[in-house]
DNA sequence: GGTAAACCTGTACCCGGGTACAGGATGCAA
DNA sequence: TTGCATCCTGTACCCGGGTACAGGTTTACC
């Protein structure tokens, strides 16, 4: 009858003790034995659990995904769903997106800077602008030249 | 008495109605005036400031930050609050630190793929694996040994 | 056997950025 | 004047990922 507590499983994950009954409701962890007076007793690979759910979460799947792929591993007996591969490959796909988004939103922020923009209203005033006020088709047409 | 109604502002600058009332009440789009039955009547030029909105939010900005950009570009006489070119490089290094965090979790990724992970609790047991089980944030990239 | 720490439950709340009603009132054209 | 589109208000709900109580047990140690 030895397990881990609440506590002990918290601080040795580093995570908080409202997680750890979070992702028992959310069906990340199974339900743990419990004491004669109703005290989770977890096994003590509960703690590499939690540590995948983070890794895995750090890798940009959220915690449905990350529910999946924890029963992909314990019982992938029919291959309905993807494995791990597929997925990841997915993922990847989607993070080198955002990484190419966020390029965008830098050189954006650069330009800005470099241009001198102070002041938004302005700006979108300015055909010179490089804020992507997009699709600024009719109004006034102001100074051309420095931006704001 | 002229302005645009409610419907004509969302349409022409893509967005919800409900979003226009969204922003009136946290204080991003001033309070119009209305008609004698109570309908929102809106200066015409609110359609740019909504586009300015949703640029702004394309950068990074949270409604917050966009709305203290508003009150700097209309009323920066004190010079209380640092302006857009202050934000904007807060903004860069923000944006900059985060396209660093997706290349380490890409490159990941691709580690995993490279190393046949299938399987997330297996790998956590396995030495070699690529995945980052313990430390998450010290940038640890690990070669591509088999896996799993 | 006393006391304090740890634990239990359920429920409500937080963040950001909206969306979705229901039930009335207005606006405008025919 | 009628009919229908549009608009009004307030309130509640959605997403993801938790956090924070309050009020009551249980466990552990001395």
């Amino acid at each position: 009858m030895t397990g881990l507590r609440t506590g002990e499983v918290a601080e040795t994950a580093g995570v908080n003790r409202e997680t750890l009954r979070y992702y028992e409701r959310v069906g990340l962890l199974a339900r743990p034995e419990r004491t004669l007076g109703g005290h989770r007793l977890y096994p003590p690979e509960t703690v590499t659990t939690i540590r995948v759910i983070k890794a895995a979460q750090r890798l940009g799947f959220t915690l449905d995904e990350v529910a999946d792929l924890l029963d992909v591993g314990t019982h992938r007996h029919g291959g309905t769903s993807p494995g791990l591969q597929a997925r990841a490959t997915t993922k990847l796909a989607e993070v080198e997106a955002k990484i190419a988004d966020l390029g965008i939103i830098r050189d954006t922020l650069r330009a800005a800077l470099a241009a001198g923009c102070d002041d938004l209203v302005t700006c979108s005033h300015t055909p010179s602008c490089p804020l992507p006020f997009a699709g600024l088709a009719e109004g006034n047409n102001a100074d051309a030249g420095t931006c704001c």
